[in-house]
DNA sequence: CTGAAAGCGCTAACAT
DNA sequence: ATGTTAGCGCTTTCAG
């Protein structure tokens, strides 16, 4: 590796001095300046970056840790924060805390001893179900920067970035009953996040506000383990009048599409879905299903942008709660309604 | 942050002496290290990591490259990345080329500095296609340890995973010519890719070998931007004779399977397909795709054992290439051969 | 215009 | 058993 020390030798002029030429410095003359840069050149001269973090106390790089990377979601968000930061000149370290507490805290102690500037994270799913939240919040103590996103916690007072989950759920039960339908089941596999409860009471809110709805709601909730494939066809089964589904996770809503279809089912004449995810993902189905779109990319540019303010000082005192919009996607398995 | 000197000052002892104190060195006293190891706890004391990176010359960081996260190989295979780094007590940096040749060198460039020891890549498409790789050789000849998956180089003197994506392509066609299939049609959009490459040659080998074969072979080369959807419709309108179609890509079997579907194409009975993808993506889909399996865990995993010893000097001199087995996994889109 | 020196936080060879 | 010093690569103040 070459360094300040080698070009200096070379040229017979000191370490500040070379120091100085390469960032243009008033205090070196022209013909020095031209010399040095000339060498740096020749020689490929990359400036250490380890020791530029270390001089300025600041890396450049933000910690991103996720719960779980195969989820669709969660890689479409890192890969939005990845190109957000490196537009802003940062790097991103990746962790993958696999939904359990003790990897999460793991990963926020390994580097938080000055590796990043601040985080990025989503939280694991037992963090939220055991709302153990000290080794987070033993980090914002440190004065470490830190922007959740999609899954947050009340506990914890920092940046944020959330999507209305309930508004998104009300909103989509809404156009089921503006379709006329009169049996409508909510499905989760996500029942124990944050996200999962508010989109079940936008569900709920909606059901309960239309007066002409007389039936009851009917909520699956499939647990970690349980088989979606199998709780669907068990839904169909023991209520073969459904004509209505939302899916608020984001697979749950394809199996019920794909059973559905296997069951003969006229989608969307006889029974409506609409799934919950990003705008492009659930679409290859066929007929393509219609979802809510939780702009994805948006939350990562965001989450991103609130770090890189709150690390420049950019930021307000009190801490900013971004509500990035959905949108309701209607395509081939709900009808038009005007 | 809490850092040597501060214990020091408190406990009015010298940097050295905290130092080998948390060290358990033999020099100090039990009495002295364990006052020191106290007060290191009860301070939340955490050696900071870039110092001691620049003193070691050495991160303990991986730089990872990879063409596209969304693309779900490339996300799992991260994951694995992740895993494995982490238990040999490395971080990773995660850069995306987004297939640009340009960003790859890039993130290279950006990184090469200091900043990772070494790195994990997979060539992006634009590379291959133009096969300019001078940006990775320059690192190579810095002396900084690449280890290349899936989408390699000859040009590239370097360890590297691969699978035998010939010999899959070669086994899957050979199946279904033992189901007595008489029109095989081979989809693919990665045609520009080395690895695609190989599997088009995997096919027509075993075709060729199958003398009894007397149709020509047929291969749908889908270009970028190219909808897969219509090419698929295309292929089934001007060739419904077709009986079996190997997917060398991971999406065009899903899409293929689907369209057939949809025709009333009585599956396996009357057409088999087989998609190429990692062990559990595809098996959503009703039937279940068969597939060949990337085994995609064990590429990443051996990618960063490969690094690992690279980096501990632990390889022999010349340079290791890795072959991963893949498997073919008959699920319900084929039939059973005995 | 150029150079010497200090310091970021840590380790390790070398005193004492 | 403890301390001093030097150095990793860089920037920056202060001196010449």
């Amino acid at each position: 590796m070459v360094t300040l020390k080698h070009l200096a030798e070379q040229l017979n002029v000191s370490v500040s001095t070379v120091s100085k030429a390469l960032h243009d410095s008033e205090e070196i003359s022209p013909d020095t300046i031209e010399r040095v840069k000339a060498l740096a050149k020749y020689l490929n001269y990359k400036p250490n970056k380890v020791a530029i973090s270390l001089k300025n106390s600041k890396t450049n790089t933000i910690g991103v840790i996720i719960p779980n990377i195969l989820n669709h979601f969660f890689a479409k968000a890192l890969y939005a924060i990845e190109k957000q930061a490196s537009k802003q000149g940062y790097s991103i370290i990746t962790c993958v805390s696999n939904e359990q507490n003790l990897k999460e805290a793991n990963s926020l102690q390994l580097l938080s001893n000055g590796s990043v500037d601040g985080f990025i994270m989503s939280i694991a799913e037992e963090t939220q179900l055991k709302q153990q939240t000290d080794h987070i919040n033993a980090i914002l103590q440190q004065n470490i920067p830190i922007v959740l996103f999609d899954r947050v916690s009340d506990d914890l007072d920092c940046d944020k970035v959330i999507i209305d989950d309930f508004g998104a759920a009300y909103e989509a039960t809404k156009h089921l009953l503006l379709e006329g339908r009169k049996h409508i089941v909510l499905i989760s596999d996500i029942d124990g996040l944050s996200v999962g409860k508010l989109r079940t009471s936008g569900y709920l809110k909606a059901l309960e506000e239309h007066f002409e709805y007389n039936n009851k709601p009917v909520i699956i909730n499939i647990e970690k383990g349980e088989s979606i494939e199998e709780r669907v066809a068990y839904l169909f089964k023991t209520y073969n009048s459904v004509d209505g589904i939302i899916s608020v996770d984001n697979t749950s809503g394809v199996v019920a599409l794909q059973k559905a279809l296997k069951l003969n089912y006229n989608i969307p004449e006889q029974l409506s879905i609409i799934g919950f995810s990003d705008e492009n993902v659930l679409q290859f189905t066929d007929p393509k299903l219609s979802t809510i779109s939780q702009h994805t990319l948006d939350i990562g540019k965001e989450a991103v942008q609130l770090l890189v303010n709150r690390l420049s000082n950019n930021s307000p005192d009190n801490k900013v709660i971004t509500t990035i919009k959905t949108n309701l996607i209607l395509r081939e398995t709900t009808k038009i309604v005007k």
